[in-house]
DNA sequence: ATAGTTGAACCCTGCTGGAT
DNA sequence: ATCCAGCAGGGTTCAACTAT
């Protein structure tokens, strides 16, 4: 019920309620032959919750029974009591019955479950978020510190703005969405670099792979002065 | 700043038991 | 038999507090 207790319907209080009621079962497990029904006054759950007061009690009571975990049984002054039975032993009871409990721990365990595979979930995708900022801030770290060409401020300005977005504590689709935004983006950054620098990289070629110039009789100033065709980046094919 | 939660105060209902 | 105070439980309101 502590991991269900959000798609179950109740407040971690209202659990708190829910096990000072358990502590008034007199057995360890709830069945049938114990009899299902606790019926213990306000002012002992009061005690047994450290003290809540009687209003909050109230309203959790009857969150737990608005989840359906419990069940009043009332009398008919609205009063919590067992009437005794002959032998000795406890007749007909109001309060509230545990039977839900039983029925429905099944159903509860899924849910459990369910919450669970949620939270992995949940933490996988903050993982791959954390992951893919880091990259995208790392790779315009590095386009601003080996000054690739490029609109660089601007891209940290989005990516800033984008990080900003991410509420506190996000739903498992706000992240799915900006983990979206964001792989997108850092694949449009990776091409953009790869681009820049292949740009870079042919430009050097260019140069590099210029004709080569042979000249058996040299002027003076030609090897200080590039040759018309490279001046001009005309490819050596050309 | 705002929405949600909590707790005190007050009122209502129904039953019980003592006084008349 | 009737009346009435007391008790226990429930509901509502509102100010204070807390988390986001």
């Amino acid at each position: 019920l502590c991991e269900a207790k959000e798609l179950v319907g109740v407040s971690d209080r209202a659990l708190a309620v829910l096990n000072a009621l358990l502590t008034f079962y007199p057995k360890n497990e709830i069945a049938e032959a114990n009899g299902f029904v606790v019926f213990p006054s306000n002012e002992q759950l009061s005690l047994r919750t450290h003290g809540m007061a009687g209003t909050t009690l109230r309203r959790n009571l009857a969150m737990l029974v608005e989840a359906g975990l419990i069940i009043r049984r009332d009398s008919p002054n609205g009063k919590r009591f067992a009437r005794r039975n002959g032998e000795g032993g406890l007749g007909e009871a109001f309060g509230f019955s545990l039977a839900p409990l039983v029925v429905r721990a099944r159903e509860i365990e899924a849910q459990a479950a369910e919450v669970l595979a949620g939270k992995l979930e949940w933490k996988r995708l903050r993982e791959r978020l954390t992951l893919c900022r880091r990259d995208i801030a790392k790779l315009i770290e590095i386009a601003l510190e080996e000054e690739i060409a490029g609109e660089w401020i601007e891209m940290q300005k989005h990516f800033n703005l984008l990080s900003a977005s991410l509420p506190r504590r996000p739903s498992t689709a706000e992240m799915e969405n900006l983990l979206a935004d964001l792989e997108a983006f850092r694949e449009l950054i990776v091409k953009t670099l790869e681009l820049k620098t292949k740009t870079e990289k042919t430009d050097a070629n260019d140069i590099q792979n210029g004709r080569h110039i042979h000249n058996s009789n040299p002027h003076p100033l030609s090897e200080l002065e590039p040759s018309f065709e490279t001046k001009q980046g005309v490819k050596p094919e050309d």
